[in-house]
DNA sequence: TCGATTTCTTATCATTTGTAAAGAATTGCC
DNA sequence: GGCAATTCTTTACAAATGATAAGAAATCGA
């Protein structure tokens, strides 16, 4: 377990009394390539941290595949919107690669959060920063062209290509596989 | 500051402890439409709380003004990316009307987080729900159609065309004005 | 109130992106 | 290894959006 405490620990310290709260409500988990961690649907109550491999969260408009974002190793992954609002959510996590996460049960987390304020701050700042990004990504979205957002990929997970079919990375862009073609083409 | 309280209740219950605290590094200001509550370049210090008027975050991407986001009444605002990151934000908060603002010194509202875990509560819950927007509002960004887009706000909020040029409006979407008017005259 | 400024719309044309379809390349699986 | 399925690219055409400019409408300030 130590690469999460060691990710955990980029944000907050924790006392030894918090770690194994944490380790109590936690489990490993292997997954294969193509196969969801969890399916649309649900509500979310578990937060994953990728011990190795990678996921993308997408879910379905109008029948086509949109994947709203990518994780990669030692990253957290949740599906926010349906964590923090209660509601069921419309997207699920697949697998990219064969992985290894660790499950964190969400509902249990947030009970340890009146015994171990060292949690409940953790996770607020690793939140905060998710929130951050997320806010970078609309400024991304909102007024660059396809064409900085695909370099601007690029430059943040330069080995992203090795790794996730370009029909995901697509659609992450918000444009269809085509235009990306397009834009990969006049080099 | 009733209304601000009203606010925060519905988010997490203060003891008057905090709430004392809470007023203590807070003032009220009153801000004449057009002006900057915030310049463009500094660090995001301050946390709003509109209690009349309206504002904008906003920035320039190519020497074009572009609004990020809008903030009404009853509503909290900030520069997410710079208060949780400490970097300068290259925006600002303009107010869209003349407002009447609370302005909460969120360095010393970080302090008070160590002496009031209800305040730290408080201010996760607050910006946890505000993730969940800024997370829905990336799914409109990537696959919305522009007209989409414009009902949609219409919806969330239908007296903006009210309140709001409609260039901001243009910006915030995503488009520029000559396109939001073609979106307007196909009615 | 009136003139000046800003905002909004409309028109034209260029560019980008989408759609559909077909073939090439790659990947997966037995 | 070799076949099937998937992914990717390319092409042609359609639709959406951007850029520019000019005029109409609305707003602002003295």
């Amino acid at each position: 377990m130590t690469p999460l405490f060691r990710f955990f620990e980029q944000y907050n310290p924790l006392t030894d009394a918090a770690k194994t709260a944490i380790q109590a409500i936690s489990t490993t988990q292997t997954i294969k390539k193509g196969h969801d961690l969890q399916p649309i649907g649900h509500t979310c109550r578990t937060i994953y941290f990728i011990q190795k491999g990678m996921a993308r969260i997408y879910y379905y408009k109008d029948d086509v595949d949109i994947t709203e974002s990518f994780a990669f190793e030692n990253q957290i992954i949740a599906r926010v919107e349906s964590l923090f609002s209660g509601k069921a959510s419309r997207k699920g996590i697949q697998m990219l690669e064969t992985s290894e996460v660790i499950a964190i049960n969400a509902t249990q987390l947030f009970r340890l959060y009146d015994t171990f304020p060292d949690i409940e701050r953790l996770f607020r700042k690793i939140f905060e920063a998710g929130y951050v990004e997320t806010v970078n990504r609309i400024e991304s979205l909102q007024f660059h062209s396809a064409e900085e957002r695909y370099r601007d990929l690029l430059q943040t997970s330069p080995n992203i290509l090795q790794r996730v079919p370009l029909k995901h990375i697509a659609a992450y862009l918000g444009i269809t596989p085509v235009s990306l073609s397009r834009i990969r083409a006049q080099h």
